[in-house]
DNA sequence: ATGGTAGGTAGCCTA
């Protein structure tokens, strides 16, 4: 089974190059982020088209995720539990920034971290708290095989971004940050995708980033040891950034092995 | 130090 996640930055924009780029890429799952629309407005239709079928979670032009698959979901959930809420203005309100749904036996999250803003902002003691209430959570999943794909935020280390001076003083590599996304391996979990793929996943449209090889890794796959021990190969298509209309992330996808999960006393054949 | 681009929206806000 091969499944991805994509920060696609509005689906109503991308629907045809996410339709185009799921068909070529022979992809099973697509856990996608910034769907920016009410599931409403969704463009269930291409992606049907396709033979994807696709459980979204949106509100309103912000956030939003979605999970499209080829194979049966089961067990869909919006939002995790406890999920913290962000107050813009009077009461917090939980935003679509989470959901989850079984494939093959398989658990996969679509996360959509918020974004921090800058040092000191209300909305990175928002990030904070978002990862560690779903860290808790995490410790419980340990046991089957599950993964949190996504947009983390977060760039774990100095040479996940291009420059690490140009970023001082910012989000995405504050220790806070760090020792959150940190405190998901503590529990057990994995990066799936950092032993075999290099590169950035992110390339701001300012300032000619992509162009410059400016980039960021802040997408992630991040799997229990019963996950890590399926994943056969992985990558991260940073074709994608180029051409017409991309997204300002890319595609990283994770190749795993159903069959050896789901049949244990399969006879060992070399 | 600043501004650079993009999306959704008609709130310039968010990234």
């Amino acid at each position: 089974m091969r499944v991805a996640t994509w920060n696609v930055n509005s689906v109503r924009t991308r629907v045809g190059r996410i339709v185009d780029w799921l068909e070529r890429s022979d992809v099973d799952v697509l856990a996608m982020q910034e769907i920016k629309c009410r599931v409403d407005q969704f463009p269930y239709e291409q992606f049907e088209a396709a033979g994807y079928h696709v459980e979204a979670h949106g509100t309103n032009q912000w956030n939003g995720v979605a999970i499209a698959s080829r194979l049966p979901m089961v067990d869909v959930v919006r939002q995790f539990d406890d999920q913290p809420g962000y107050a813009n203005t009077g009461e917090p309100v939980v935003e679509a920034r989470a959901m989850a749904a079984t494939v093959e036996g398989v658990r996969l999250w679509s996360l959509y971290v918020p974004n921090g803003r800058d040092l000191g902002h209300p909305h990175l003691a928002y990030k904070l708290e978002w990862l560690r209430i779903l860290a808790e959570h995490a410790k419980g999943w340990q046991g089957q095989p599950l993964a949190l794909m996504g947009d983390f935020n977060i760039a774990p280390f100095d040479h996940d971004v291009w420059d690490i001076a140009a970023f001082e003083g910012s989000t995405h590599v504050s220790e806070p940050e760090r020792e959150a996304f940190r405190a998901f391996e503590r529990i057990g979990m994995v990066d799936v995708v950092r032993d075999r793929a290099q590169g950035y996943t992110y390339w701001d449209y300012k300032a000619g980033r992509w162009q410059k090889g400016e980039g960021m890794r802040i997408d992630f796959v991040l799997g229990t040891a019963p996950f890590a021990e399926l994943v056969t190969a992985a990558r991260i298509d940073s074709g994608e950034r180029a051409g017409d209309a991309p997204s300002d992330h890319v595609p990283v996808v994770v190749d795993i092995d159903v069959e050896t999960e789901l049949d244990d006393d399969r006879p060992m054949i070399f």
